[in-house]
DNA sequence: AAAGAATGTGAGCTTTTACTCACATCTGCC
DNA sequence: GGCAGATGTGAGTAAAAGCTCACATTCTTT
């Protein structure tokens, strides 16, 4: 409504009809962007793909952009809530528990959409001056950094924030080249026992480091 | 020339001249693509930018994917070859040195051009079915692979194959982030500390796991 | 039932983009 | 100097994309 608000939707549904149309669109928008990437996802073939007339998608998204920020924003709420719960849900749990539930956590998260997702991340920052992506790494690192904190006594001497941002890009690429290269790697648990490796052994260090601190 | 070959130059410089023009419109393509990403890099533009016609373009680039790719080409076998160098260089070196001549490689090379390598990394997949960058992550993965096995004593046991992939994408995936995000971060040598941390930490597994080798 | 609001339609306008082609200019060679 | 091939030019074309608008249909409310 306001002007400044070009990400947002341009008219708010009011009925049920038109809530399903909002709904079919963005899903049609999905669907293109997963199987044949940004340049594909035309509006024209949207609202073809969706089952409406190009002048409905008009109706809700102003621009072609308004509606990847629609997908992405979504997106990365979902993801943010999942990441959260997961989060709270192992605040007790013991360290390597606690990675492995995180790290299966982003797994299933990618496993929902993995090829919109790797579109959303690559494409959204490049067309519209993305902020969420980027606002989801940050609160991911948020996230995480709380973790390590909490657990200081378990770990090596560390800096928080820097840890996190090295921990949530490693996880972040280690998943995305996982779900989009070597899918089978996530059939059992051969993946999230070497994520979760990679992670503890940045976290606890060394044998002197370990050495150093009664637990475990 | 061969019919087979779209992602190749459509004529081969004979003189200075052209030779000269090749490169300024690989420059301009370069200079757009970082700067502004690939949909701001028209044909025309990149013509413009480069101060030759539209038509010298066309003259030695049969479309605009090719031009992308010619780029990727370049980038690719740039990195690869100081890889190749690198990692040569270290294969006397103590582990620990060698990981972080690595890393500190990954570092070198993504400062040159940091936006153009996002770019390419992102954008060419979506466009042309390209098999290069994956080409150039496949290549990493084999030199890593090797580097891995050589070094199996002092090793935890591991996969050579699933380490060198894993290894190779959290890499790539911080340095990316940090040039990127955190450029502050590769002024001293914080980042390659705590990436090498993160690798060794790796490689090395956990107490019980060292104590079983007599190496270091 | 009837009006007004909400929603839906799609032909087509406007702009942009990749790309061509007929012609001009340069360079090396005899 | 002059010829031939290499190189350079840029107005113009065709296709495609984003987007509008005048109008049709459906829903809600009284």
């Amino acid at each position: 409504m306001s002007p400044s608000n070009p990400s947002q939707i341009r008219k708010t549904p009011r009925q049920r009809r038109s809530a399903e149309t909002v709904e079919a669109i963005l899903t049609a928008a999905a669907h293109i962007l997963e199987k044949e990437g940004f340049e594909a996802a035309t509006t024209n073939r949207v609202a073809l793909k969706a089952g409406v007339s190009i002048g409905s998608l008009y109706q809700y998204f102003p621009n072609k952009e308004s509606l990847v920020r629609a997908l992405n924003d979504r997106h990365t709420r979902e993801v943010l809530e999942l990441l959260q719960r997961r989060f709270a849900e192992v605040r007790l749990a013991p360290l390597e528990e606690a990675v492995r539930a995180i790290v299966q956590a982003m797994v299933d998260v990618h496993r929902v959409n993995p090829g919109l997702h790797r579109v959303l991340v690559n494409i959204v920052p490049g067309i519209g001056g993305l902020t969420e992506t980027k606002a989801l790494e940050d609160a991911a690192a948020g996230l995480l950094s709380q973790f390590l904190k909490a657990r200081k006594t378990e770990l090596r001497p560390l800096k928080p924030d820097l840890s996190a941002f090295m921990l949530v890009h490693a996880v972040e690429a280690l998943t995305h080249a996982a779900v989009l290269e070597r899918p089978e790697l996530l059939k059992g648990d051969l993946f999230v026992d070497e994520a979760s490796r990679m992670i503890l052994g940045y976290l606890l260090g060394g044998p002197e480091e370990r050495r150093s601190r009664q637990n475990k």
